[in-house]
DNA sequence: CATGAATGAGCATTCATTCAT
DNA sequence: TATGAATGAATGCTCATTCAT
């Protein structure tokens, strides 16, 4: 489950790909902390341990910087829910989905909190992805449900909504850490936090949808 | 449900007020939909119809507009979950307190958007009051859930991981409005979209909490 | 024969011209020396004895500082020729056309060279503006030459060619003025110097032109 | 009539040899068309099809292009000045002249262009060359068109203003190419217009120095 | 010879804030 | 109160040049 899995292979040299992944990880740090106005190319390339030009070297603007790492997380962003098998038992395929979505949270906090700046202020610099992409996966996956709905196997609820609160109550516990810590003392990156956080999601959904 | 709530009494004109008043509304729209950093006072002052120098003869500084925003709009935020009425009965507090956060997200995306963008960003100016404020309410509503569960009067969950999940599942659609129109073709601002929603929502924390 | 002449009457302090007036002047000795790339903001701002951010308070751009000085110098520029009267003596009036033309060499240097950079690099930013104004004007006054020439008042040439060589033997006085002056030891700021260049000019255009 | 002249006989490879003449031929081209403040390192190696520091190994610095290129190109460029022969019938030897600059206006504009960049902004890199080697020449050739009015072989003229004055109109369609484009739809690399031009120069300085 | 990598200095422009009136 | 004028401190980006191989 690479979040930066391998890209167009070009011919790049050994330490242009060092470089590139460099810059991209501490862009995600700042990126994902400030947003994409409240970041300077000044704190990526501090971050990066590289000099200001050479990081322009390798992007041509921070504009480049945003997108590439945008477009290259919003794959591995997606994998969890690709994985909904229309196969597979419906309650547990929906369960399985929920525990790969609270596992990444846990695991790539800072690239929940990435997309969520961005689409929070209207998406300007992914929405033509967001339109195409996720739209079509969502579209499939929506159907898949509707099918098990149909065919009696899960309790019937609106596709979508459900699956933005999926999103909604997995991202939070990234999205909105700092408040999760203040009232919890701790988040899901402490184990036992991260049980209880999934036993509540478990069972949230599985009321919802489990037919007696 | 006032979102400006009444202020300190000071000795201040009527045109001191209405500039004030002014300049927060424009600074809500500038900041919501670009954050703190990617809002200039410029933008504000703009919106509001006053020169950038008066404009700072109200507000001392760009942080200090940011601020009382936030703190005026917090009071009005806690609101509905102050409503919570440890007499009424139990799941049907929880669910007015639902209903209450579902229209509020309609009512004021603007504000919702505000706090998640200074959430997100690790919430550096509102901490303090977050700290305070938030938990000391929170601390309380989520005992009287727990007596309530403990009275068997509704099944038991962790009940400050259910205030996350109504907090969570209602502000998505204000916060990832872009998302929610691009899926949806609309979002609750459309009555027949926020009847569905409501529902879903209602649905969802019955599900989970009535006692059968 | 002003060549910054009043402009599109707008709301403007007495602060507001002196300062324009200030920065096109900077610009001019600044862009005619330099060039447009190898002029700086800083060169401009400080030869306007002011701030660079003040500077571009009053313009928006090194571009718009650029743009507006060669359209308002252009106006002026192109008066001598505009002067050329269809029911003047031919022979005099083109020989009152070369010495303007001349005049004006001596007396707005800056100005000649800043539209030789313009144009001899392509002219890249106001070629438009040649289209237009220049093209019309010069097809104007080449058709009162002809007629001049139908009638026999002066010799038969190319009229065209005749403002090319007008243009380039007055305008070489400003624009190759290093080179004049390191063959001559001096230019036509000059008083006899300048005597003698318009008797050179005079007599070669008469030659061209006048019939026995 | 080569205008990169013989070189300085070194011991330099084949490549060597080969290369400088690349990158001057790219230079020659990048500078002509933006002077020397306008023009990058980047563009002229680009130009050449040859990396960054492999041009900087032959030429020190971007300086050291353009002095090298303007210093190779004088000479060619006063070639058709050195042929004007005290011996000739005079009037031929003059048009001749002004044949031969028309000819080299038309076959090499760039260098023209590149000179005139460089005159314009004061020729800060080539003055001394200038000072030397030019004024040498012209003070020569001034000599021999003096002798030749003081024999009465053709009218008296100042013979400095004459030479400004063949420079001037000749070299103005390759300076001032794109307004002659405006103009004329065409420039003198069209045969028709090359002979047009030629007629008109040789006219012009004809009625100016021939004795009846 | 040749090039990928790296950088200090510079440059146009933005922005929060202050000054003067 | 209100605003035109002014500026120091960024900030994104470019460019000539150097380093290492």
């Amino acid at each position: 489950m690479s979040l930066t899995g391998s890209e167009k292979p070009q011919r790049k040299t050994r330490i242009q790909r060092a470089n590139e992944q460099k810059i991209l990880e501490a862009a995600l740090d700042v990126f994902s902390r400030n947003g994409f106005r409240g970041s300077t190319i000044d704190q990526i390339s501090e971050a990066a341990g590289m000099s200001k030009p050479n990081l322009l070297y390798y992007f041509k603007s921070k504009q480049a910087i945003h997108e590439t790492l945008l477009a290259r997380l919003l794959e591995s962003w997606l994998d969890p829910m690709k994985e909904l098998d229309p196969e597979g038992d419906p309650l547990e395929e929906i369960l399985n989905y929920v525990r790969r979505k609270i596992e990444m949270t846990r695991d790539f906090p800072r690239e929940s909190r990435l997309f969520a700046n961005e689409i929070i202020q209207g998406a300007p610099r992914i929405k033509p992805i967001l339109e195409g992409e996720i739209n079509a996966l969502l579209e499939t996956k929506a159907k898949i449900m509707t099918k098990w709905m149909d065919e009696g196997k899960i309790k019937r609820v609106d596709p979508k909504h459900l699956i933005f609160s999926i999103w909604a109550t997995t991202q939070h516990y990234a999205d909105f850490d700092v408040q999760v810590r203040l009232v919890l003392g701790e988040n899901i990156d402490n184990p036992d936090q991260f049980e209880k956080t999934k036993a509540y999601l478990e069972n949230l959904f599985t009321s919802l949808l489990k037919i007696d």
